[in-house]
DNA sequence: TTATTCATGTAATTTGTTACATGATTCT
DNA sequence: AGAATCATGTAACAAATTACATGAATAA
């Protein structure tokens, strides 16, 4: 996954490592965050494979080392564009818990929901600062999965509200 | 995850990990799969740590290893409980090509969202079914867990159609 | 001068996947 | 008789995480 948002990096300009982390915590970051120490690896490894060169270089005194797609990782990541996506299943940690929350009590639930609730509404608040932040070149896909996650965090607000209130309304009418 | 997703599953009741792994691709499989050879190297870690114990039996001929949760595992589960979610990521292979879509072409685009609904239908009828089918020992919380995700992939359709009929609009009126 | 940002990397570990291997029982 | 389901497991591998390690340049 990580292989395909690098040669999809690149295919927008070349960069370095640090720089494409920087675009990901910008964008992607919200459908698919990357810690430290996997960028790095995983480029090298594409560097290996011929997916990838690098060119290492000197700005303002810094050692930088920029990476450029090549025909073949161009070829690589486009035939993954049209492969077949990988079953859906959306790993969800919060629905997991539900699942099993006869074990805990209604208030440990409802501190649950709320916690889960703050959770997503400051990733909210993220996206929508960079949706309003400076227009860089950001071309009408990308906005578009910033849409998505707007709208699927004012998707989820809106079940856990709407849960809230029914099991408010089930607890027999205690203040 | 798979650990406490075990370990969940034994406060319903002791069982074998064929049984968990039924239950799980009855009920979690929509947010939490696992494949086949996951289940009994993570059991053995689990009893290896005192989460769990085991006791051997042969039922209908057939040999079988149900498992326990210990009052340690108990507790390691409700500690998970309530702690803090992680960060909340979905990680979600259609956003990065969506992400990435200005390499492909619009047809390739709309062949790519009607094969992800195609998708999510698919997984959506699968859930109906699990919801319909024969009422066995289901709480009100996996309940909901299953009308989340009805409701989820509800959303996602209603978002994929509207975002195809907005990119057919922008084609200049083409056939 | 001190903290932050820029910048790259390694090593150990975790977590899970894929594929394989086995074998009994029950349904068709 | 053969296919499907029940049932458990191992071994090799893949992917990514965490934590560590380094060091220069710049902003406070």
């Amino acid at each position: 996954m990580l292989e395909f948002i690098i040669l999809g990096s690149l295919t927008l300009g070349d960069m370095s490592g640090y720089e494409i982390k920087k675009i990901m915590s910008n964008s992607t970051a919200f459908f698919s965050n990357v810690s430290d120490g996997s960028i790095y690896p995983t480029l090298k490894r594409c560097e290996d494979n011929g997916l990838v060169c690098s060119r290492e270089l000197v700005e303002n005194g810094r050692f930088k080392k920029v990476y450029e797609i090549t025909e073949e990782g161009r070829r690589v990541f486009l035939e993954w564009m049209q492969t077949p996506l990988k079953p859906f299943i959306f790993r969800y940690e919060m629905l997991i818990r539900i699942f099993f929350a006869q074990n805990i009590s209604d208030s440990e639930l409802i501190k649950l929901i709320d916690r889960h609730l703050a959770q997503i509404m400051e990733l909210d608040s993220r996206l929508q600062e960079i949706e309003m932040g400076p227009a860089r070149n950001v071309d009408a896909f990308q906005k578009t999965t910033l849409r998505f996650g707007r709208d699927f965090y004012a998707f989820l607000i809106q079940w856990y509200e709407q849960w809230k209130y029914e099991l408010e309304g089930s607890d027999g009418g205690n203040s």
